[in-house]
DNA sequence: CACCTGCTTCGATGGACGTCAAGATAGACA
DNA sequence: TGTCTATCTTGACGTCCATCGAAGCAGGTG
């Protein structure tokens, strides 16, 4: 199941990052850029923001929908912008509130590394 | 060793961590089961060292077919150990060398948080 | 039995990270 | 235009983590 549609649209490190772990030992650079994607994943309330944005309807979410995380908003805003560091999530303003959409294309690559040897 | 200290990823491999990122918010318990998973790879070196054992013949790989990592072997032996106790990697002494072996449950169980939205 | 090799554990150090409080900025409404 | 709400940024603090050197333990070999 290749699902080659990758998007352009992030400049750095997304998409074409690295094959999955169970065919070939990542190199040195691979597995920075990898890890960079996992280690942004790597605590619960980044995780749970982004799940937050990515099931939310249309895939997109306001920081006013995220207010129960367990964080002050300041940390939230923070880690909304570690995740976008990253390159999982992408913001837009649309006047007043601001919107965060994640990224599906970032969201596949890491699928396919963590892709099981014999599917 | 003391085996208290292992997450309860590995209670049972019939059961899966957490449903896909994109399908619901996580809760704060499955957010931290999980990024305890993520937080495991998020090292360049952990990954590295998951994904030589990983893509080896057989899938397991014993700690003298690692030495290239560029870091000291102490070192490398501290981040198995995460790995183990992150319940990605089992361990298994034949004679004088260690060798490590992958759990695939939970490959594909991170694999499946990871799934993208399936229309 | 003694030595040697391979791997783990211990203690310490330097850097990175998560968290919050306070200030700064952008847009909306009267 | 002025003020108010909502959000982002900065600075600082405490904690966790990666890394190393040295010591300790297990197993094989002479």
């Amino acid at each position: 199941m290749s699902n080659a549609k990758v998007l352009p649209v992030l400049e750095s490190d997304a998409a074409p990052c690295c094959p999955p772990l169970t065919e070939r030992p990542l190199t040195a650079e691979e597995a920075e850029r990898a890890a960079a994607m996992f280690k942004a994943l790597g605590d619960p309330v980044r995780l749970r923001l982004f799940s937050l944005v990515a099931s939310h309807a249309g895939g997109e979410a306001c920081v006013c929908d995220i207010s129960d995380v367990g964080v002050s908003q300041p940390t939230v805003s923070h880690h909304l912008k570690k995740l976008k560091e990253a390159g999982l999530l992408t913001s837009e303003r649309r006047g007043t509130w601001v919107y965060y959409r994640v990224e599906p294309s970032v969201l596949a690559a890491m699928g396919r590394i963590l892709a099981p040897a014999r599917p």
